[in-house]
DNA sequence: ATGTCCACCTGCTGGC
DNA sequence: TGCCAGCAGGTGGACA
């Protein structure tokens, strides 16, 4: 579920709990979400002072005053919680800070994990390394998506949920993004054209800075007992939306790609081929 | 190297 | 009401 935003929306409403506290006690109720907990999590974490929260693509990390940053991943159905009114079997990680305050890491699917890496080695972390650019940042233009794109024969869909090209979108915004641009999802990634391009960037933008600030429209939950982090009303165009009726007088449809669900509106987003017949 | 398929795990929903 | 198939926002390993 957790995409860029929901991950974004996560570290903020993380942040007033975390920042600047001690980490008086460590529980881990279950060693192992995906991967296994990295050994020696609850010592390294003990006693240690919170210095900085971030996020990189749809990562998480929790930074702390002995060189450590605890990396994590919410999968498909990762949230933390605030002052949970229970703990359940689904908590796999609790954090209780010197100010008595208890977050919790539940994960029913467990395909999220979390890791730990030396701070000042956080950018050479290998998921991080191996990354595309930050979406919302000066990294990610037309220009540089047309070179990652090039001679990719895959579909452009396929290509934006690929981490390496650009970091943080999943199938909802993908989706949403290749709506807004008039992009037909199964286009050959290296042949949608520039004009396009420079369309699907302010595209993904767009759609990110829109579900973020949904999300921190009602941040302030977050900060009340039981504030479920991760979850936020937001409304979509076409995802989730098959058989409905999209602004422009089609019927958004749904089609099954590589075992997930694409929804598109084949009005606003025809193959390329009906859009210009011949480029050049 | 790129593209495609599948496994990982639990919960929920809709059809019968 | 109950059961079961199908589906869910991600990643990464195996294979062509």
């Amino acid at each position: 579920m957790p995409e860029l935003p929901e991950v974004e929306i996560t570290v903020r409403g993380l942040t007033p709990a975390l920042l600047d506290r001690r980490i008086a006690r460590v529980e881990v109720r279950r060693a192992r979400m995906r991967r296994p907990f990295p050994s020696g999590l609850a010592e390294r974490l003990t006693g240690a002072r919170v210095t900085a929260l971030g996020r990189r693509g749809k990562y998480g990390t929790i930074s702390t005053d002995r060189g450590d940053s605890i990396v994590f991943h919410l999968g498909m159905s990762g949230r933390w919680r605030i002052d949970p009114v229970e703990i359940g079997r689904h908590d796999h990680l609790v954090l209780e800070t010197a100010e008595s305050g208890v977050l919790s890491l539940n994960d029913p699917r467990r395909f999220g994990f979390v890791d730990v890496t030396a701070t000042d080695r956080l950018a050479a972390y290998a998921p991080f390394a191996a990354m595309g650019p930050e979406p919302l940042g000066d990294g990610f233009h037309a220009a540089d998506l047309g070179e990652r794109l090039r001679g990719r024969t895959g579909a452009v869909k396929a290509a934006l949920l690929d981490q390496r090209v650009v970091a943080g979108l999943g199938n909802i915004y993908v989706c949403e993004a290749l709506h807004m641009a008039g992009v037909e999802p199964a286009t050959p990634a290296g042949v949608v054209p520039g004009a396009k391009l420079s369309l699907l960037v302010d595209s993904v933008r767009a759609v990110l800075n829109a579900a973020i600030a949904a999300g921190g429209s009602t941040i302030r939950d977050y900060a009340r007992p039981d504030g479920e982090l991760g979850y936020f009303a937001r409304q979509w165009r076409v995802y989730g939306r098959e058989g409905e009726a999209c602004g422009c007088g089609g019927v958004v449809v749904r089609r099954a790609e590589g075992g997930r669900s694409t929804f598109l509106c084949p009005a606003c987003q025809p193959p390329v081929g009906k859009a210009r017949v011949r480029g050049r």
